[in-house]
DNA sequence: ATTGTATATCGCAATATTACGATAAAAGTT
DNA sequence: AACTTTTATCGTAATATTGCGATATACAAT
C-alpha cells in the first residue's frame, strides 16, 4: 500500500531505516559530497553543480537536514549549509554497530 | 516526478544510493538483523518473525538479493536466506568511504 | 495420486517520492 | 523605492514503493 508498517518495528530499525533513507538518493550523495569538498556550500552552488531545479535541491537539503546530517547557517539572504560533525559521526557508528554485527560464516 | 535522473549523477552516486536503498526500509532491517542472529532463515521464519504477508516478505527478499547483501540457496522446497559475507564487507567499505570523506570541522 | 508446505510472481490499491513551475519572503544592490 | 538574488514552500503531475490476496510452481509426505 505504499504505507510502512513502522509499528511492527523496533525504535532502532526504524531509526536505521530513516538514516538509510537519507542517503537513499543519488542527489543527495551528490549533495553530501559536494558539501564535503567545499566544506560549505549554498542552494544556488547546487543548482549550479547538479542539474536539478532549485525547488527540488531545496526539498533534498530539508530531507538531509531533517534526519540532522546537515546543518544550515543563515548567511544574509542564503543559507550556508555543511555537514554536522556530531551527527555524522553517530551516524556512521549507527550504520557499523549493523556491519559489525555479522561476522564470518554463511550456509 | 518520482522519476530518479539518474544521468545527472556519477557511477559511483548512483550505486552509493542502490546500496543504502536496500537498508532504507524496517522490514529490510529486520531481515538482515534476523538473518544475522540466525545464521540462515527462510521466508515463512520471517512471515512468523515480523508481522508482514508472505508475498510481502518475498518481496523484500528479493530487492535485498538483487543488490546482493544477501544470497539464498535451494533446499528441497525451501529457500535458505543467508548474508553475502563478500558484499557484505564490500558495502560496509562503500560506506565508511563515503563517511571517512569528511573529516573535522564544519561552517 | 492427493494433500500439505514453501516460495515466487502477478495484479492491484493505497501511499510515498521525485521533480519542477509558480509564488512568497527576506536581504542586498542600485 | 525599485530591482536583484537567494531560498523556502505550495501545488501538482509523473513515477516508485509498499503491502497483500490470489494464483502458480515445486517439492514433501501420506
Amino acid at each position: 500500500m505504499g504505507i510502512t508498517k513502522a509499528d511492527l518495528f523496533s525504535e532502532v530499525q526504524n531509526e536505521m531505516a530513516a538514516v538509510a533513507k537519507a542517503f537513499s538518493h543519488p542527489a543527495r550523495v551528490a549533495i553530501i559530497e559536494h558539501l564535503i569538498k567545499a566544506n560549505a556550500c549554498i542552494n544556488s552552488d547546487l543548482v549550479q553543480e547538479l542539474g536539478l531545479a532549485q525547488a527540488t535541491i531545496s526539498q533534498h537539503l530539508r530531507e538531509l537536514k531533517e534526519i540532522g546530517i546537515i546543518q544550515g547557517t543563515i548567511e544574509g539572504s542564503r543559507m550556508n549549509y555543511c555537514i554536522n560533525p556530531g551527527r555524522w559521526k553517530q551516524v556512521q557508528a549507527q550504520f557499523n554497530t549493523l556491519f559489525d554485527q555479522f561476522k564470518g560464516s554463511c550456509c
